[in-house]
DNA sequence: GAGGCTAATGTCAGCCGCTGACAATTGACA
DNA sequence: TGTCAATTGTCAGCGGCTGACATTAGCCTC
């Protein structure tokens, strides 16, 4: 049995003149986001960047948003394998925990092959500036949450139709790693270690933040 | 002292024009989206209806998005005053409950006075079906949050920028609210007390939610 | 109640995101 | 090398959205 996903280099020239294409497409709608706005850079800008024309950008991505997110989707996807390799042994909110810190390790590399981390961050604090992006982020990071919450629910063998538990801890659990992102992507510490300690130490917030009397100690 | 907050009718002509544009426009949008769906309403579309120009329009409102949510914003406004009217030693998630139970019986009035309850439920059933305005709720939503969380960290003395757990209960709740509202749209009972009722019972799981064990029931 | 003031509206031109259709180019494979 | 299919470019066009300017219509004063 091989890797569960090899994240392996394609084979044949077309394809590798298309990833080519992709990522410098990607290149060059980051670096001109966060340097002269989302709103304020059109898709013909980017297009002649990459030298292609504005009708080969819209094959490769379906709209303005979606390349502002392309190098997330890798991300999310790794978290979705580590969470789906933990034991089933673990309780939930343990499991979501230990995907995170052990999906971090590889997701690095998989970022820096196609931009620099710190182009990285930057977009990420342009997103959180930029209305339209944050609208999009949170779409996504819902179907996203859909996805998790679905996964608990098969761990710990529920029915999501009928108990609400698994969508309510992911939802907890959600907005705490964007919190954590917001609060990396404002830092000045733009490695992937410093992110991946933040969002530890925030999900442990998780439980006590429920308590009744927040007063009391 | 008068009344917290009037939400009374204005006065001049000119001014009641306005509101019954306005108006007019909300229900012609909500009747077109909800029928033939709202990436295939065109503006003008919505314009013509009212028989007023699509510039208009954009005077009311600054989007296409906009309109669908126009009925929102007074159910949110609502709640808002709800919350800042509980006394200071309830506990924070009782005090979110209690704002929800005690607002939602002023809010069946305030849409009845615009468009009908019906027509209110099927626009939530459309918004939760159309990406692009599942975007938008989601946006306003954590607009939403951050506003509440920001009122339960000042009743409880608490610093949002070190604290985390205002958000994170904030978010906890929202996601409810959000589902509540989903399954409300998808059932056969739009009155607005089956909804209320709903949340209610959605809301008596939050706590419950973040045990570790799940399965010790 | 006539006239001036200002707010609301209509009209027009134009940018930009996005799409379908068709032609031209270029890698793949016999 | 020649055929086939995939990728790309070009063009036309729709719909969301905006600025500018002219027109209309409520408001207020004398």
């Amino acid at each position: 049995m091989a890797t569960p996903t090899p994240h392996t280099a394609p084979a044949g020239l077309r394809e590798r003149k298309k990833q080519r294409t992709r990522d410098a497409l990607i290149r060059a709608a980051l670096e001109l986001f966060t340097e002269q706005g989302y709103e304020t850079t059109t898709i013909d800008e980017i297009a002649e960047a990459v030298d292609v024309s504005q009708r080969t950008y819209f094959r490769y991505f379906a709209n303005k948003e979606d390349v502002a997110f392309a190098v997330q989707e890798t991300v999310e996807a790794r978290f979705l394998e580590a969470l789906a390799a933990r034991p089933a042994a673990e309780a939930p909110l343990t499991a979501l925990r230990s995907a995170v810190t052990v999906a971090w390790d590889d997701i690095g590399d998989a970022i820096e092959s196609v931009i620099p981390v710190e182009l990285y961050m930057r977009s990420f604090r342009m997103i959180e500036s930029t209305p339209a992006l944050i609208a999009a982020h949170l779409r996504r990071s819902s179907e996203m949450e859909e996805q998790i919450a679905r996964l608990i629910a098969r761990r710990e063998g529920l029915d999501m139709d009928t108990d609400p538990r698994p969508r309510v801890l992911v939802a907890a659990f959600g907005g705490v790693m964007r919190v954590a992102g917001q609060v990396w992507g404002e830092g000045q510490e733009c490695s992937v270690a410093s992110i991946r300690e933040l969002t530890k130490s925030y999900l442990d917030h998780i439980g006590p933040a429920m308590e009744d009397d927040w007063r009391a100690r």
